[in-house]
DNA sequence: TGGGGGCTTTGACAAAGTCCAAATCTGGAT
DNA sequence: ATCCAGATTTGGACTTTGTCAAAGCCCCCA
């Protein structure tokens, strides 16, 4: 629970205003969107530039203070947990994403069956699906993202 | 080992030049990105629009055809070997991509800690890591994406 | 008080796809 | 072999998600 700006000048980084901002707005939403944060940061600070959430998410990734999720068919998303190896379900209709504790204790199947002479470093799962709310009734109460004509 | 054109008859789907060298061409080039899919056709047909190259990956992978792979940093790939649930193993470097068969058996994982209430219908694993050319002394043989200042 | 270095901002630019309307082609039926 | 309706292909504009680069700010320190 240490507090944004005591994390940033652990890391030997500049405290600024942004930066706080978008440190607590990826704590209090995890999984969001750059967009998503830069939305919250103004409702805190009134405005941030485009460049500044991404210079700012982009240096606390690369210290380890963040981490950042790629799935397919979605922009980046960034989170606070980091460190626990722990993975991710994905709706496939509306993009909810939840937290998964690795199934198979630490660095799952870190091991692939054929490494091909990769020096492999991190396994990254991803299960996808349809969230409750998505499935259920027909009727989804989020944008969808895919239509399956 | 089935034509191409056969392929696309048996889905009920029109056959032209371009969904045939394009399905061709991702038989030949395993893990191809769309551009480099492009690039084959035109060597076989002259010409092709991109949005042709779009709606022939697309509706092929619709019908289970071939299937598309969207790991980080990298644009869609395609490719043939659909239906045997194997995974990847990505160079983070110069995006070399190999296939690993499933380490657990069929559908690995399928089933996470927490399901959340989903109905997970996949579980995509990516091994992420560096390919020999890649690690071995110091100097890649293809372009890098990631710097690591 | 005068520099510097790092941040932030702006605005241009790039990559990967999608949307649309017009032109062309396919496959099935004469 | 010929026709036609419906599907496909094209070219070009447009969108989304990010990055690049130059200029302005800010704050710390001599
Ligand atoms: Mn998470
Ligand atoms: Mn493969
Ligand atoms: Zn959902
Ligand atoms: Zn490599």
């Amino acid at each position: 629970m240490v507090d944004a700006a005591d994390t940033l000048r652990k890391h030997g980084l500049p405290v600024t205003a942004q930066r706080v901002a978008i440190l607590s707005a990826v704590h209090h939403h995890p999984h969001a969107t750059a967009d998503e944060v830069a939305e919250q940061v103004r409702s805190k600070l009134g405005s941030i530039s485009r460049q500044s959430v991404y210079n700012a998410l982009n240096v606390l990734t690369e210290h380890g203070i963040i981490r950042r999720i790629q799935p397919a068919d979605s922009p980046a998303r960034y989170e606070d947990r980091v460190g626990d190896n722990h993975h991710h379900l994905v709706c496939r209709s509306c993009g909810r994403t939840e937290d998964v504790c690795c199934a198979t204790g630490h660095t799952p199947c870190l091991n692939a069956s054929e490494e091909h002479g990769f020096a492999i470093d991190e396994a990254e799962v991803i299960y996808w699906g349809l969230c409750p709310s998505c499935r259920g009734g027909g009727h989804a109460s989020r944008p969808h993202r895919h239509s399956h004509s």
